[in-house]
DNA sequence: CTTCAACAATCAAAATATTCATAGATACAG
DNA sequence: CTGTATCTATGAATATTTTGATTGTTGAAG
């Protein structure tokens, strides 16, 4: 999964650079409009995120010259330009998504996951870690090679910390992903930590524990 | 509830009208700006159905002079017109949400039914139909005052299809909307002829069966 | 070093959702 | 009319999710 960020601000670059290399993505930075389309004819991108200011020019340019070439390229614009009329000509010109900043960085995996998933139907159809491969598609884990059943949840929530490994996830974050808008803020019960027991349990048959911390106070990590 | 519909094409407007009658609204139609601005003047709308391109002006103005006025009402954008720009404009003059004809009648409701929750928090908070009464809010359904206890499938079963009453209601219909994304397409399965059918025993006991029928080779109907 | 309060883990029970196998109903061909 | 194929209903088993009560942990105040 190769991401090329456009992005002149070096500090959110990097950032956003070190967030998508541990969430499991090959990055490339980026500075200017004529780097990113050296790049883009050069490299075959699976989706790239795109400022709009840039020091030598605007990046829909780059979007345009990225459109003609058909490539199948996932583009999600970053922005914190005035707003709608921006996204307006964005949306037009072929971007499939849109940000705008300040954005929390596990939005931004969402919209890159989902992104990519929808530009060339499953390209992101697995993650590992420690030994574990989950396959996306239909929900299965295994540990080198042998299966293990996990429950719809209890894989939601897998996911979701390997998607965003070596950061915490609070219980709201993983309750708003999982459940959706389903329930009204029903956080008085415990179920997160009652799935995460159970997760922890079928994953703990096959050695592992210490890369699954609980931040008291906070929620759940999965470090690398 | 009370919806202006504002749109020219009779045929269509009446067309809507129906439907949104059934789905328990109050509705009024006017066919030119002015009635419009009349209309919304002197009355207290929660919504409207804003078509662009009427006889005597665009539909924008309409819905400036709205926003003018503070009012709180929703106002929804239908239009066939050449896109996006319209959007934009829609957006940013206060229009709530877009739908681009044709649109499904389904797809109306439910933009509806968002965008009025939206709005006041929560005006549309129950359904009423041949006895019963379907709280929103809370998920509690109750018989003539008596409640009874439904799950969450069921609920969603028994308010997607009060919404869409008098309209059959497929599986694939009733699948997407309750389970959302979250299936791929795993339409060999039954279960929704099983929560339809544990739906049915409960709402049987308080006499019912005959308005909520079963269409064969299409999906399930709730009628009025 | 205690004690207390807040937080998390755990276990078992209850509620809910889903699957599966089978029976019933309906339409259509012959 | 009968047989057959297709669709729907049903009941029961199984799996999953959620709740609730209880116990263990941790860190801060005294």
């Amino acid at each position: 999964m190769n991401i090329l960020i456009v992005e002149d601000n070096k500090e959110l670059a990097a950032e956003v650079y070190d967030f998508l290399c541990n969430a499991g993505y090959v990055c490339k930075i980026t500075h200017t409009c004529e780097d990113a389309l050296e790049e883009v004819a050069s490299n075959d991108y699976d989706a790239m995120l795109l400022d709009l200011g840039l020091p030598d020019g605007d990046g829909f340019e780059v979007l345009q010259a990225v459109r003609k070439t058909k490539s199948k390229m996932a583009v999600i614009v970053l922005t914190a330009r005035g707003e709608l009329d921006d996204r307006i000509n964005g949306l037009h010109l072929g971007a499939d998504d849109y940000l705008t900043k300040p954005f929390a960085l596990t939005e931004l995996s969402a919209r890159l996951f989902a992104v990519i998933r929808r530009m060339h139907g499953f390209t992101v159809n697995s993650l590992s870690i420690h030994g574990f491969l989950l396959q996306l598609q239909d929900y299965k884990v295994s540990y080198n090679e042998v299966p293990l059943s996990l429950t719809k949840k209890e894989f939601d929530i897998f996911q979701y910390l390997v998607l965003n490994k070596n950061r915490v996830i609070t219980r709201l974050q993983l309750t708003e992903h999982i459940w959706g808008d389903i329930l009204e803020v029903n956080s008085d019960s415990n179920f997160i930590d009652v799935h995460v027991r159970n997760l922890r349990k079928k994953l703990d048959k096959h050695r592992s524990i210490d890369w699954f911390e609980t931040v008291r106070n906070v929620g759940y990590r999965i470090s690398e």
